[in-house]
RNA sequence: GGGGAUAUAGCUCAGUUGGUUUAGAGCACCUGCCUUACAAGCAGGGGGUCGUAGGUUCGAAUCCUACUAUCCCCA
């Protein structure tokens, strides 16, 4: 069979994907004689597209997974979705707008039975396009935060929560989004820079003729001012302290109070306060007890408390107030201003700060072990710069606002009696019993209860995620439960710490008693070549089908790994893509140079013999560099030791020791070696790209499925001899030095060269002549007791080569290169002295480290002194 | 305003508890090669004094302080 000489990806990806698939290798169950490796996948957004972040994240926990499984422990990776309240709420609510059905039209019944369609149809297209990218998940286990058994363990958990005192009611300053008509979460709301303006109004003082002047960015909120505020120090307004002032256009007179809150400096240093709608302001307004006049509905227009522009959208109403001050001459001022207003993450409508009535989970007692284990590192953060501010964050908890005013969600199970009070619990009939227990009442029916309209937060169902998608709630003694939690490593981004993983830990403490996972592996964030986040605003993010369709999931894969260390931001360049699929063809084409070969039974040669030897040795020494590698979760060095066996050390070196000349066959032993070495690098390999290697695997030759390289088992490291590598070295270095003459002169790799070494070492280069007469093309190598004249030379430690030149040499060229090593050694050597003759240094460094540094100052002494001597001998 | 992180070659990053060279890698760059696996390749090469200024130490890219710059989180 003839290979192309470029590799295309397109058809192998499919092809294996499939084959994976349908011999479940994928698919793991408990099995005692082996030791579990489990992964959660953070479940994307189920409205979500595959974006650059994911396909980062994902390929890690890919990588984590492969290897493990083919360490032979019982791989299982859970994939699966949330259901994302206001994301998906907003998708189906624009589809009913098309439709022509207004939200507000229909009953929560229908809106459900709308959203569930939605999702059937058009949610979790993210978990198939993860398949492109190789995601070997266990597809069977595939689970979705909304579904019977996570909304049952949902609904418990707030239950019990409640029972224990964690859960309460109360009124806060919430981030209202008037468009999506529902509190947001502090991280759902994006703050960017508008340009607005400061408006300075007039007030007059009552009683008096004269005026105050206040600042404000929000005057359409001044019917709604409780009072004005001044700096009890500022001796500009020493005359207000005590009086009133009266609110222009609606002539309604309010106190002027004082507080050290204001800031002198900005504005006016008079201060309007609207504890309705700032939640500075609302503080102020606790302090002095003044009245909350709330003046704007939930849809962001003016009620009837503001008594004038009643029903008009808060940003004309904006504008309208301007207008009428300024009618009224009231308005001495505007000028332009940035400020940073809040957005909302799902609708991008201003944030609207709004007090209203919501559930909250006390954080306080309940953080205490999450926080504990993350701290004595039972549970560890890679990189572990985080446990600062995960302690930051864990020491200043705030209470958890869970309710959003939602309908797709799990809808609160707490039921508002008509007296006011509440009952909570997990199902009507239960609700019922308590609310007759409360009420002293038996004659209460379902129809007095009224089941509160909102729903829970969605962090709220994932926080339980590693328990839920084992069935942790339902059947806590369960096999799976029991085998695969906690799970091993979670893969996921900084940005949700908190939201998250903070609050995973949390759930698992007080529902286990034991920690969710062990490890926290938090990758970086992917960003442009120019720094900037990928967003859709900006069209900075390339499609990720796209990626993986020109260059191949490996191709995508090797890219994103290559330069992405644990915890720092990746600036993504389609070049790290490119450089995947360079490497993957490498391999192919290595693949196609040995597969090309002709076999006979004849001797080995002297260089492939040895050849073998060094290789093997090599990949030993390697193997255990990219098993500390992985020990740190250090992917991105452990596949650029990977890469750099495969290509240089393997392609570029073994194979040319090997290499028969061209036509001639290879023996078999040699061939044989090959090919073990060649399944062996595919094997370490495979976590990183893994459709080529299982491709070049079966390649290589026909095998069972259960031989198949998904499930081989993974190299282990055995013992070998340093001293092959050390040596081997050497006769390396001889080689480079030959072909940098070579291209330094103009001589052609096909003119044989002689070299003559001086060295008290001879057994050394004797060993790995055949190297270099292989792979630099060498006449003949004879060694010498005195220098060679009319040649090149060079230095190999304090050894000197020489290669005789038949034409001329540049001699004051030689004479040039020769003084610059010898400027440069003479300065080592200074700076080695200088710490030897330091007495202080002798005396108080290590003996290793003073053996060390007299080893290298004979070194540079020996290398000095036959620098010198050539320099001579050139005249 | 508070907290945190980072600052090493043109770019992206290593540098593992201060001592293996006057600092490494990948990419990019330069030179020469269409050498019979691969020109998306091969061979060779140049390039940084480790943000700035101090300090600790026999010894600092590594520890401390200040400053500067950038980024993140919180308010």
């Amino acid at each position: 069979m003839s290979l192309a000489t470029k590799y295309d990806p397109t058809e192998i990806e499919d092809k294996w994907y499939k084959y994976w698939m349908d011999h479940k290798f994928f698919a793991s169950k408990p099995d005692k004689n082996k030791e579990p490796y489990t992964i959660v996948i953070p479940p994307p957004n189920v409205t979500g597209q595959l974006h650059m972040g994911h396909m980062l994240n994902n390929t890690i926990q890919d990588v984590l997974i492969r290897r493990a499984r083919m360490q032979g422990k019982e791989a299982c990776w859970v994939p699966g979705t949330d259901h994302a309240s206001i994301a998906t709420e907003a998708k189906v609510v624009n589809l009913l707008k098309e439709k022509g059905i207004k939200k507000s039209d229909i009953s929560r019944e229908e809106f459900m039975k709308h959203a569930w369609e939605w999702k059937e149809k058009y949610g979790g297209i993210i978990l198939q396009q993860l398949k492109k990218l190789g995601a070997s998940c266990d597809w069977d286990r595939e689970r979705f935060t909304m579904e019977e058994d996570l909304s049952a363990a949902v609904i418990e958990v707030f239950v019990d929560l409640y029972k224990k005192g964690y859960i309460y009611r109360g009124i806060r300053m919430v981030n209202w989004d008037p468009e999506g008509k529902t509190a947001l979460a502090d991280d759902e709301v994006i703050f960017k820079e508008v340009n607005s303006k400061l408006y300075h109004i007039k007030y007059q003082i009552e009683g008096t003729q004269d005026y105050l002047v206040i600042a404000t960015t929000r005057p359409e909120t001044i019917m709604a001012d409780a009072a004005i505020c001044i700096n009890p120090n500022d001796a500009r307004f020493k005359h207000l302290k005590g009086k009133r002032a009266i609110i222009p256009l609606i002539n309604k007179s309010i106190p002027i109070v004082e507080d050290e809150y204001v800031d002198m400096e900005f504005g006016t240093g008079c201060l309007k306060v609207t504890p309705a709608h700032d939640i500075n302001d609302y503080e102020i307004g606790l302090r002095h007890q003044l009245p909350v006049i709330d003046i704007i509905n939930d849809n962001g227009t003016l009620n009837e408390k503001a008594q004038i522009l009643i029903g008009e959208d808060r940003f004309i109403a904006r504008k309208k107030i301007a207008k009428l001050l300024k009618a009224e001459d009231l308005l001495e001022k505007e000028e332009d201003y940035t400020s940073n207003v809040g957005h909302s993450e799902r609708t991008n409508a201003v944030i609207e700060p709004k007090l209203s009535m919501q559930w909250f989970v006390k954080m306080e007692e309940l953080v205490k072990p999450a926080y504990e284990n993350v701290m004595n590192d039972n549970i560890q953060l890679i990189p572990s710069k985080f446990k600062n501010t995960y302690k930051h964050w864990m020491e200043n908890v705030r209470d958890w606002c869970i309710s959003r005013q939602l309908w797709w969600g799990q809808q609160i199970p707490a039921y508002h009696l008509p007296n006011g009070e509440f009952v909570v619990a997990k199902t009507d009939e239960e609700a019922l019993a308590l609310a007759k227990e409360k009420m002293g009442d038996n004659s209460l029916t379902l129809q007095d209860l009224k089941q509160d309209e909102d729903v829970l937060d969605t962090w709220f169902s994932s926080w339980l995620w590693p328990m839920s998608v084992f069935d942790g709630f339902k059947n806590p003694e369960n096999e799976d439960f029991k085998y695969y939690y906690p799970t091993n490593d979670l893969v996921t981004g900084p940005d949700i710490l908190f939201f998250w993983v903070a609050r995973m830990a949390i759930a698992g403490y007080e529902y286990t008693g034991k920690k969710p996972f062990n490890n926290v592996y938090l990758t970086g964030i992917v960003r442009d070549t120019q720094g900037r986040k990928m967003s859709k605003q900006l069209g900075n993010s390339p499609d990720p089908l796209d990626l993986i369709k020109n260059h191949g999931a490996d191709g995508v894969r090797a890219g994103l790994l290559l330069s992405s260390a644990a915890g720092n931001d990746l600036l993504f360049d389609v070049k790290l893509c490119e450089q995947g699929w360079n490497f993957g063809n490498k391999i192919w084409n290595a693949f196609r140079l040995v597969k090309g070969w002709e076999i006979v039974d004849t001797d080995t040669p002297v260089a492939s013999q040895k050849a073998q030897e060094w290789f093997k040795a090599r990949f030993e020494q390697t193997i255990i560099e990219i098993e500390d590698h992985f020990s740190k979760f250090r992917i991105s060095d452990a596949l650029m030791t990977t890469y750099k066996l495969i290509w240089d050390d393997f392609c570029a070196l073994y194979l040319e020791l090997v290499k028969p000349a061209y036509g001639a066959p290879i023996d078999r032993k040699s061939y044989e070696a090959t090919i073990g070495f060649f399944e062996d690098i595919l094997k370490i390999l495979h976590p990183f790209m893994p459709f080529l290697t299982e491709e070049l695997w079966h390649q290589i030759k026909e095998r069972k499925t259960e031989d198949s390289l998904i499930i081989s088992s993974w190299p282990e490291s055995q013992p070998f001899d340093e001293n092959i590598v050390k040596e081997a070295q050497v006769a390396f270095e001889v080689i480079t030095q030959i072909r940098n003459i070579r291209a330094s002169k103009g001589i052609s790799p096909k003119e044989a060269l002689k070299l003559y070494v001086k060295t008290d070492n001879q057994a050394v280069y004797e060993k790995y002549i055949s190297f270099i007469h292989k792979l630099a093309n060498l006449e003949s190598l004879e060694f010498t007791d005195n220098k060679i004249d009319n040649a090149l030379s060079f230095l190999i430690k304090s050894d000197e080569c020489f290669i005789p030149m038949v034409g001329n040499i540049d001699i004051e060229k030689e004479k040039a290169e020769l003084q610059k090593e010898l400027d440069y050694t003479k300065g080592f050597l200074n700076s080695v002295t200088k710490k030897l003759s330091n007495e202080r240094f002798v005396s108080n460094a290590p003996d290793q480290v003073v053996a060390m540094e007299k080893q290298k100052q004979a070194d540079a002494e020996a290398k000095i002194k036959t620098l010198e001597e050539s320099l001579a001998s050139l005249g």
